[in-house]
RNA sequence: GGAGGGGUACCAAAGCGGUCAAAUGGGGCGGGCUGUAAACCCGUUGACUUCGGUCUUCGAAGGUUCGAAUCCUUCCCCCUCCA
């Protein structure tokens, strides 16, 4: 059973649901496979939300089997209704491709492309949906849709029975989906379709029309949603998203991330979300927990952003939490010589340094002790910032234990 | 179509003529403890401020009043029950 891809997917806790988990071990042992995963193109990039998926395509590539990146340029356009509550906005075309060449960069960091036979084919779903002719459509796939059956998928069912409006357009989304794996079947001979467990109903209909279709027998797989051991779901934190492209989201940040993942998510995380052996962090479990953070952060960091700024990202991290002093990735925030002649107040400082939105924000935080410069509490909200402040040119601004700018003085 | 209930800050939910920038809980942020964790404890949570105050907010627009989240009118939206 060991070295399978299915095995291997149900170890790292990937696996929630599969249309035939047994009968898709069996053939992808025996013959290498194209799978799918489609994404959203709402965006301007991924963030670890879709990480799960990504490292999904990773292994199929591990395996020996090629993927396929489904951007949805066309089903963007009509907007999944799968775990919304209200129809999502509707973004123009131009704003789409936007988003798909910035959101493939992601893939091109973490697919290999230089191995022809893994090597990933990307596609844009508007290709084939933006050509269909609606009543040739109607009569070749729609005949196999009934309503009765696509009223009792989740998606549509939540908000109907919520009373939420659902248009008409939503309303064809699975329809829509259901047909991208059709087609890929067809070109691209592709019998596996991955994604989260919200797109199940979208997956099965997509089996099931192939079957109707062309009699094909094709798999379903979905991966689990990531709750935190808080509660709560992964990758939204009050500050934004955590993205996955470094104009967004620096190294250093990302680092953070991973850095401070609560103690109980720790294995699963690694088993999820680094390339280590199953094994290897079995032994590792007993290490220290905070070596394991850092080894997480470490390893997410360098898969994205490269070794060096990972690296970089853990020295500065070394050395602001335990030395008590910065390292060169905290933001640096440039000050003009003038401006300090002139005289400028700490709320100023702060407000310069985007650690807080507005004055009064500032002030409490004051009143709160939570801002330190140069490590030292400011207890006063009008003092000034000094040239004694900036050793070596370097001033740096604290708000709280975790979040660190550095100020430098520029003529 | 008929009857009733409701829309309050990030969310949930009190308030129902002045003492309301609006109780309480959750969430967030900060402090303490620790390990950049969890749990727990404390503080804080509209904006601006010369710290005296000032300005904007309770679905929308009007009105009554010295004074409205609270009363009236119209409109929009949601929920429950009946047909």
């Amino acid at each position: 059973m060991k070295n399978s891809f299915i095995s291997e997917f149900k170890e790292r806790e990937y696996f929630n649901q599969c249309t035939n988990s047994g009968e898709l071990d069996n053939l992808m042992k025996k013959q290498k496979i194209n799978a799918y995963i489609g994404f959203d193109c709402t965006a301007q990039s991924l963030h670890v939300g879709s990480l799960l998926q990504i490292m999904c395509l990773r292994m199929l590539q591990r395996y020996g089997h090629r993927p396929i990146v489904l951007l949805g340029g066309g089903t963007t356009m009509i907007g999944d209704p799968s775990g919304k509550e209200e129809t999502r906005k509707i973004l123009s075309t131009k704003e789409i491709n936007k988003n798909i060449k910035n959101i493939k960069k992601v893939f091109d960091i973490f697919l290999d492309k230089k191995n022809n036979k893994t090597r990933p084919i990307f596609v844009n779903n508007l290709k084939w949906l933006g050509k269909l002719n609606y009543i040739k459509f109607l009569r070749e796939i729609g005949k196999h849709f009934t309503i009765n059956k696509m009223l009792s998928f989740d998606s549509i069912k939540l908000r109907l029975e919520r009373e939420q409006s659902l248009s008409y357009m939503e309303f064809n989304y699975m329809i829509l989906q259901a047909y991208d794996f059709l087609e890929l079947n067809n070109k691209n001979n592709c019998v596996l379709q991955i994604g989260g467990s919200d797109q199940w109903g979208n997956i099965i209909n997509g089996v099931d029309l192939i079957k109707r279709n062309s009699g094909k027998k094709t798999f379903g797989l979905t991966t689990p949603l990531i709750t935190l051991a808080s509660g709560s779901k992964m990758g939204k934190t009050e500050r934004g998203a955590i993205w996955l492209d470094k104009s967004l989201l620096s190294p250093y940040d990302y680092w953070q991330f991973w850095r401070n993942t609560d103690d109980r998510d720790v294995i699963r995380f690694l088993k999820m979300f680094t390339d280590k052996d199953i094994s290897e962090i079995d032994i590792m479990k007993n290490k220290n927990i905070n070596e394991l953070k850092i080894l997480l952060a470490n390893e997410t960091t360098s898969m994205l952003h490269g070794k060096a700024a990972a690296k970089n990202a853990a020295k500065t991290a070394e050395k602001t939490f335990s030395a008590g002093s910065f390292g060169d990735e905290l933001p640096v925030i440039k000050l003009k010589k003038k401006e300090i002649d002139i005289g400028i107040n700490i709320i100023d400082v702060v407000i310069r340094s985007n650690l807080l939105k507005s004055k009064s924000e500032v002030r409490r935080a004051i009143k709160n002790l939570g801002i330190k410069v140069n490590n030292n509490t400011i207890d006063k909200e009008n003092s000034n910032i000094t040239f004694d402040d900036f050793k070596d040119n370097i001033l740096k601004l604290s708000h709280g234990k975790k979040n660190h700018v550095l100020f430098k003085i520029t003529s």
